[in-house]
DNA sequence: GTGAAAGCGCTAACAG
DNA sequence: CTGTTAGCGCTTTCAC
């Protein structure tokens, strides 16, 4: 089916190497041969040649052909990478469906669709430079490559950075460093006195600076730095992996910050392994950004961004910037909450 | 911005409204006024106009003129609906970049997104029914509205059905009952006596199958049906609330198929809050839907479909739709993966 | 039964 | 500094 080095096969290529016209082809690949009572050997003669070219439909040419100039289309896109856990957008995803219903009439309507790029590579994404993919994007989970890419480049439509600082880009974001602090206070509150941050080996800004504040605050407060124990990924199982090496080796933890809830779930398992307690023997904080943190046993203690503020702002500008083109790039912060739960 | 009632407007009518030439208005649209060397008074009147009409650009028009005709570049579609949990579509979603990346070429690349639509209203989406949006797509978590509405339609493109059966589609499902009476013989062969099923109130295909084939060999072997426990829907705190209301109410239960791991995390907490362990007191299965039920407290044990199993075959049936177009349709049976874990 | 022609909205190339 | 022209690939109307 493939063809090598030629141009793409078009309508054209398979009409050509029919020996029909374009018009025909199109009624065929649209199914629509029957009411156009096209010869049943001329239709399988298309379609074969359309099997054998390897024929595949431009889609944007489809769309421009056959969209009604009534209505307005207007595509959103929410873009985060493949190594994400897809929850971590989807508040974001439901507030800007939410926004895109209220605003949807006969002739505007929306697509919301999340597009994914591997992390690091944004740059990559095709459509991204020329605008035509998006009519404007939610653009989060970027690693620093893919923030060096956005600082360098104008993008010349409404794009809303979700949980990074990008200069010129409008921003939203926790309060840097605050969540770190707050999650530092509540394990220093409870008395304890060894402490561990668990991070993922591979840090975006917003881990880092959670990081970074922590153990500074601990620092601060006890003259010590907080143990670092460095999980190979952000999956529960390299966290708990991790953890469990750092308690088997006996070092010592009565107090955990994980810099993510995927990671504090496995930090969970490792803790039940060695036969520990939370809160208890180890105390844990995290941050908030699993659906599903409520549920964990015991539920996670957590200090983060409040996502569904986080969502609305993410969502609003993104309307903001739809509809008032070229407005001055900010950066909102949304300040930490702490949901008081029992694991710490 | 909202011009009421007539068409969209178009570079034309800036064009025409600022008194330039619409590749002006281009120009300035795309920034590259400087390069052009616009007169500033001319960018600042064409500004002022796209801001005052509310202009809006057609993504299709701009991908089809900027796209480079030595490239094919294919779109493919997760579509899902917003009401059901993302994770649900993570494996497939990575099976296909996966593949996608292998196929990836210079003259041929993929975009992978997940596309969105509310559940029961599939047939709004927009260009599925022209085929002006995909090349092909994975269509799951459907709702029976959704499903009779494929039912009633030719798509014109690859369309593979995940987790359902309807005529004349390529659909990849798990064995149909299989899960249901499986997960019933583990809870048999622990000598519990007091079954109960947990649903959500809307059911799918799968959900119903699940919980009859389940019900059924339970009658079978006991004489008696489970009891079935309702959650409002399909998020661990209805899974809770439902059966919290179950335990309190003194009606007995020892043995619980979630056809959910949402319910099954809900009835966790549910059973701890009744004081009852895991798997002591009550046995729970789950279907192993969720990415993280190997992290419940305690793991839990699973009957479903073989995730990683099904992400591969309906990957590779998109991907073979895509290449041999019109290949007779087709249902892939998976059979369930069985994982015993704690928690029965 | 089939082909020719027009044009969706946009931008790039070229001409002034 | 700006306008005109052409055409991306497709489908639909109309004419034969």
């Amino acid at each position: 089916m493939a063809r090598g080095d030629q141009r793409p096969v078009t309508v054209h290529t398979i009409a050509k190497h029919v020996g029909v016209s374009p018009a025909a082809v199109s009624t065929v690949l649209s199914n629509r041969h029957e009411e156009r009572r096209l010869a049943a050997a001329t239709v399988e003669k298309i379609r074969a040649a359309v099997r054998e070219l390897g024929y595949v439909p431009n889609i944007a040419a489809r769309r421009l052909r056959t969209h009604d100039p009534e209505v307005r289309h207007i595509d959103l896109g929410i873009l985060t990478t493949f190594e994400a856990p897809l929850f971590l957008v989807s508040r974001a995803l439901r507030q800007v469906q939410r926004m895109a219903d209220a605003r949807t009439d006969p002739k505007r309507k929306f697509s919301v669709s999340i597009g994914m790029f591997h992390a690091g590579r944004l740059r990559e994404m095709p459509g991204l430079l020329n605008a035509s993919r998006f009519n404007g994007v939610i653009v989060t989970n970027t690693l620093p490559d893919d923030d060096a890419f956005l600082a360098a480049t104008a993008l010349p439509y409404a794009v809303v950075v979700l949980g990074r600082r990008i200069p010129n880009y409008f921003c939203v974001l926790e309060t840097p460093g605050e969540s770190g602090r707050r999650a530092a206070e509540i394990l220093l509150a409870s008395h304890r006195s060894q402490f561990v941050v668990l991070t993922p080996a591979l840090l975006t800004q917003s881990t880092a600076e959670r990081a970074a504040a922590f153990c500074a605050t601990v620092r601060e407060r006890t003259g010590r730095d907080p143990a670092r124990v460095i999980a190979s990924s952000f999956v529960p199982a390299s966290g708990a992996e991790a953890l469990r090496a750092h308690l088997a080796a006996g070092r010592p933890c009565d107090a955990l910050y994980a810099v993510t809830d995927s990671l504090a779930l496995g930090a969970y398992q490792a803790i039940r392994d060695g036969n520990r307690r939370i809160p208890r023997d180890i105390a844990v904080v995290g941050v908030g950004d699993h659906e599903h943190a409520d549920f964990f046993d015991p539920p996670l203690t957590c200090v983060g961004p409040a996502n569904d503020t986080v969502a609305e702002q993410v969502a609003t500008s993104l309307f903001h910037l739809l509809s008032h083109r070229r407005v001055k790039p900010v950066e909102l912060h949304v300040p930490p909450s702490v949901v008081m739960r029992v694991s710490a």
